[in-house]
DNA sequence: TACTGGTGCGCG
DNA sequence: AAAGCGCGCACCAGTA
């Protein structure tokens, strides 16, 4: 037999147990294997530690196979997850055709978010129907998938940028099933510490704590209304009435400009009681556990195909608390993340050599200001973000035609992707991945709109709802091309971090979880930020992986163009910002 | 009792 | 009640 190493091996179950097909780089069979459900991870591993670039897995859905080889130390390099693929393919605008891949309903299953149970046989056999289906497709079916996709992806307009999504994409599932196996090093005791520090003591049985306590006397007592209720949003509102406290909504924006003695505490009672429902000590024994937090990454879980997350709520840790996130003894972290990442991005889709210039090796903002375009940082800011988010009025309304004057091609693509929505198009990333079609309700609207007997009612609505898409396809483009550099980033850096020695320290054994207590790992990621937890001694080194992943993910998406992604970067024991 | 929708606010 | 994108979660109120 011809001993060419494959470049792909398909896992699926058969009616005997699972099967492992080995396809060369064209696709054709080379090898087919039986193995028990027992024995899938030793081959796993027997194949990965092989010599010369390992194969890619093809797998139906990355947590359905990754999560139980995790749990038995055993990694992979690469992956093709066919479900994540599949939605990418499905919808690609540069896909030619994609009409077979829209048939197979079957993969548009969405994601597993539950963790797989410890006493499901997860490679058993089971109904093969979509919607009852519990183990893995066939090894037939994911075969026939893989090959729809190829198929696609050799089709279409242009190859290798959905090779690169598709490439990133699996990358990023592999990433997802690895943070939350490894956990974020969470003290608790810190986090108690500053629950205190700010609430109060935390009450014995069903109270409040304290600081809590005092500030809802403080609010009843201003309104003059020992019984009032702070956590019924009508009933809150009809008390600021009485008490001549004339707002419309009772958030925290109106409230601030009213003046009356009730606002500061009342604004204070509700960070504070945010704080305690959503963080406090009951979050902390639901979600720490031995050290860590461990939330449910969920890929692509947003359209523009940033990540989402399942319990936990992971993207929304207060800055309060990054103090609690500490590196474990003998270890440290590496915290990054890039500077004002959308507006760079923005710069090189449009190939805005002048807002690239801009940019360059400082403060985007600053270099906006050094143009003339605006007046200072903060006028910068709030004017890019308004082109990108489709401002119209107040100040960033206002300013958005002065960026438009000094950088016209940036401003002109967005401006194409907002016209592209509002006529019911759709918009593609960088990459490729597509926003999706209007709604038929949308598209109803829109014609009844044009209709000779449309009220005026219909005809204001149709309007609105086309900005409102022409906002969303405004922002798609950036948010979504934003999303894909920081996978590539994050893809490009697992790889590297991989290549580091492993160490024989044992602080972090049976805390980081099997396959990450001897080696620096990735702990964290928020749309355009990391967090590496790292054996102190190669802190310096993971620093430098950082920054050269960012470098190469400049490359991947964009070429030569000259176009920088400077990260703020640090080393130290927390993720708290200094 | 279980659901849905509205509100408010945390994150980027 | 936001102007201006994308989320998740807690809580309340109204309904089935």
């Amino acid at each position: 037999m011809t001993s060419s190493p494959p470049a792909w091996i398909v896992v699926g179950r058969s009616p005997d147990g699972l099967v492992s097909v080995a396809l060369d780089a064209d696709g054709a069979e080379i090898e087919r294997r039986s193995l028990d459900d027992d024995a899938l991870p030793g081959e796993i591993r027997r194949v990965e530690n092989a010599d010369g670039p390992g194969p890619r897995w093809v797998w139906s859905d990355t947590p359905e196979w990754y999560e139980r080889l995790l749990d038995v130390g055993v990694r992979v390099a690469r992956c093709h997850d066919l479900r994540l693929c599949h939605a990418i393919l499905r919808d690609s605008r540069l896909v030619a055709d994609a009409a077979d891949l829209r048939a197979a309903t079957a993969w548009d299953a969405a994601a597993s978010v539950e963790p797989a149970r410890d006493d499901q046989a997860l490679f058993a056999l089971e109904d093969e129907s979509p919607a009852r289906r519990v183990g893995p497709p066939s090894v037939a079916a994911a075969l026939e998938e893989f090959a729809r996709q190829r198929d696609a992806i050799r089709a279409a307009a242009d190859p290798g940028r959905l090779r690169l999504l598709c490439s990133a994409e699996s990358a990023g599932a592999l990433i997802a099933a690895e943070l939350r196996h490894a956990g974020l090093p969470w003290d608790a005791a810190v986090h108690d510490r500053i629950l205190v520090d700010i609430l109060g003591e935390r009450p014995r049985g069903t109270g409040a704590p304290a600081r809590l306590d005092e500030l809802a006397k403080r609010v009843r007592q201003e309104l003059d209304d020992p019984t009032a209720s702070l956590d019924s949003q009508p009933k809150l509102l009809q008390a600021l009435h009485r008490a001549g406290v004339m707002v419309h909504s009772t958030s925290r924006w109106e409230l601030a400009e009213h003046e009356h003695p009730v606002i500061e505490p009342l604004i204070e009672y509700r960070r504070l009681s945010r704080l305690l429902s959503a963080n406090g000590w009951n979050w902390l024994s639901e979600w720490v556990h031995d050290g860590r937090f461990r939330p449910v990454y969920v890929p692509a879980g947003v359209v523009t195909g940033r990540w989402a997350s399942s319990g936990g709520g992971a993207l929304q840790i207060p800055r309060q608390l990054r103090g609690a996130v500490r590196a474990d003894p003998g270890w440290a972290f590496v915290v990054a993340d890039v500077a004002q990442l959308e507006p760079r991005v923005l710069a090189a889709m449009a190939r805005d050599v002048d807002l690239a210039a801009a940019a360059r090796g400082r403060d985007l903002y600053a270099g906006v200001v050094e143009s003339g375009a605006v007046s200072t940082r903060q006028e910068a800011k709030i004017a890019l973000l308004g082109a990108m988010y489709g401002a119209t009025t107040g100040d960033s309304g206002r300013l958005v035609p002065r960026l438009r004057r000094t950088y016209p091609r940036s401003m002109a693509l967005v401006d194409a992707a907002a016209r592209t929505g509002e006529d019911g198009g759709v918009v593609s990333t960088w990459l490729g991945r597509t926003a999706p079609a209007p709604s038929p309700a949308w598209t109803t609207a829109q014609s009844r709109a044009s209709d000779p007997d449309a009220t005026e009612g219909d005809v204001t609505r149709a309007r609105r709802w086309a900005r409102d898409r022409g906002r969303f396809t405004r922002n798609f483009v950036v948010q979504g091309t934003a999303a894909e550099w920081a996978l590539v980033w994050l893809g490009d850096l697992r790889a590297r971090l991989a290549a580091f020695p492993r160490t024989d320290d044992r602080a972090s054994a049976g805390r980081s979880g099997a396959s990450f207590a001897h080696q620096a790992h990735l702990v964290f990621f928020l749309h355009d930020e990391l967090i590496v937890h790292t054996p102190a001694a190669d802190a310096e080194r993971v620093a430098e992986a950082v920054r050269a992943s960012a470098a190469a993910a400049a490359g991947l998406l964009f070429g030569s163009f000259p176009i920088d992604f400077p990260l703020d970067l640090r080393i130290a024991q927390t993720a708290e910002k200094s």
